[in-house]
DNA sequence: TGTCGGGTAAACATCG
DNA sequence: TCGATGTTTACCCGAC
């Protein structure tokens, strides 16, 4: 891979630990990391991690879909987006899978990821909550993501440790004494090396689905297709112009949550669309806000469990045995098995509002009246959730517009 | 051919 | 004392 810039060897003329926590202080303000990180954001994406699955007025996942949305039309610096999700979203997507590597499907799940350890670490590190992890936990997302570790030689660790400490992109954190949380320190990425690490991670072929092992999130966690996003929100455009009620997407958010856990795990590119969307719309811009808030805020979204600061305890929530679909593939769902899932528990755990409004009403319960009302409440949050998204989608398409006019002129000056 | 990034191994220190 | 963690050094390899 590509040379990342900014990564030589010099941490040894630093001074450890004073200065580089100062140094991090400095940008997050911090007292412990996690807080601070928390602070730094802001406050209309503070999130609740406990609670943001469940919160219907939770608009984390608006962003979210925006993110993708936009996502699918431009990235930074004139790159092309592109994603192992693609791979796996269907036809109607642009598709380097095969291209990338040729019979990717043939690939074995222990052969060896093509990301350097740096990238690794980065990846660990960025689909961490809190944007910190102990080396444990890092060595423990390596392998939950990459079984070929488990059966590497152990000598991956000593090069983990070894990337940590080399490399100026990561930041040794001392945690806040009142934690008790073992040994060792918490390593973040330095904000200043993201788009080093991002434009290394753009120039890595996408592995296959087997070589980027991707375990799924708690049942509630998921995020939407973009097509399937977007043409909800098309229709709710539709039907707003029409002064009629927008559909009520976080319903139907709910009810693809399982849609596709490899769209709203791929992390991989998922950082990379995201960061490349933060920068490509302001590089000054906090980072802690526009790439690491945000995937944070996924983070915090996708899983129930989420506020588990340990990738492994959320991975261990989930039995390995379910990633793998009939079909072979390990921890991807379609479209279509979701939809199969919820046909077969409508209710189930997605909560979805009018299907348990029709299903009550139909059975003729006792409390009609209680759980009329409550639909109604209901209906009225997603009513609100789905203004909200059209609010946001319009932001987006603002903002993409000033982008483009931007650039234009630019170019214009350039040739001028 | 030299440089650089990356991978690996090893030694050593520190800490819980 | 032991194991995990962190640092440093050295060497090799491949890409450019």
């Amino acid at each position: 891979m590509g040379p990342i810039i900014g990564m030589t060897p010099e941490k040894r003329a630093e001074t450890p630990g004073a200065e580089k926590v100062a140094g991090l202080s400095q940008i997050y303000k911090m007292g412990s990391l996690p807080e601070a990180v928390d602070a730094a954001r802001p406050k209309a994406t503070l999130v609740n991690s406990e609670s943001a699955d469940d919160e219907l007025t939770n608009l984390n996942w608006l962003h979210e879909s925006t993110n993708l949305l936009t996502n699918f039309s431009f990235g930074s610096e004139g790159l092309p987006i592109v994603s192992p999700l693609y791979d796996i979203e269907g036809d109607d997507v642009p598709s380097l899978g095969p291209s990338c590597y040729p019979n990717p499907e043939k690939k074995s799940a222990t052969s060896k990821p093509p990301y350097s350890f740096s990238l690794l670490i980065y990846m660990a590190i960025e689909h961490s909550p809190n944007k910190c992890l102990p080396v444990k936990e890092i060595y423990s997302w390596i392998l939950n993501r990459f079984p070929y570790f488990a059966t590497a030689p152990t000598g991956w660790k000593n090069s983990v440790r070894h990337n940590l400490s080399l490399n100026k992109c990561f930041q040794k954190v001392e945690r806040s004494h009142g934690k008790v949380n073992g040994k060792g320190s918490l390593w973040c990425v330095d904000p200043e090396y993201k788009p080093n690490l991002m434009q290394a991670l753009k120039k890595q072929p996408f592995p296959s689905r087997s070589t980027f092992y991707t375990p799924p999130a708690s049942p509630q966690s998921g995020s939407l297709s973009p097509h399937y996003l977007s043409s909800v929100l098309k229709q709710n455009q539709v039907r707003t112009l029409k002064g009629e009620k927008p559909l009520p997407l976080k319903t139907a958010v709910q009810k693809k949550r399982s849609y596709s856990n490899a769209f709203n795990h791929s992390s991989a590119m998922r950082l990379h669309e995201s960061d490349s969307l933060a920068t490509s719309i302001d590089p000054k811009e906090d980072h802690n806000y526009s790439a690491s808030s945000m995937t944070a805020q996924r983070c915090a979204s996708r899983s129930s469990v989420s506020s588990l600061s340990s990738v492994d305890e959320v991975y261990e929530f989930i039995p390995k045995s379910s990633h793998v679909g009939s079909d072979g593939s390990e921890g991807f769902h379609s479209e279509e098995d979701t939809d199969v899932d919820y046909e077969d528990d409508p209710l189930g755990d997605s909560g979805y509002a009018s299907q348990a409004c029709a299903d009550t009403s139909e059975k003729g319960q006792p409390d009609k009246k209680m759980r009329k009302q409550s639909c109604q409440e209901i209906d009225e949050e997603l009513k609100e959730a789905a203004g909200s998204l059209l609010h946001l989608a319009g932001i987006r398409t603002c903002l993409g517009s000033l982008i483009s006019t931007a650039k234009t002129q630019n170019q214009k000056q350039r040739k001028k």
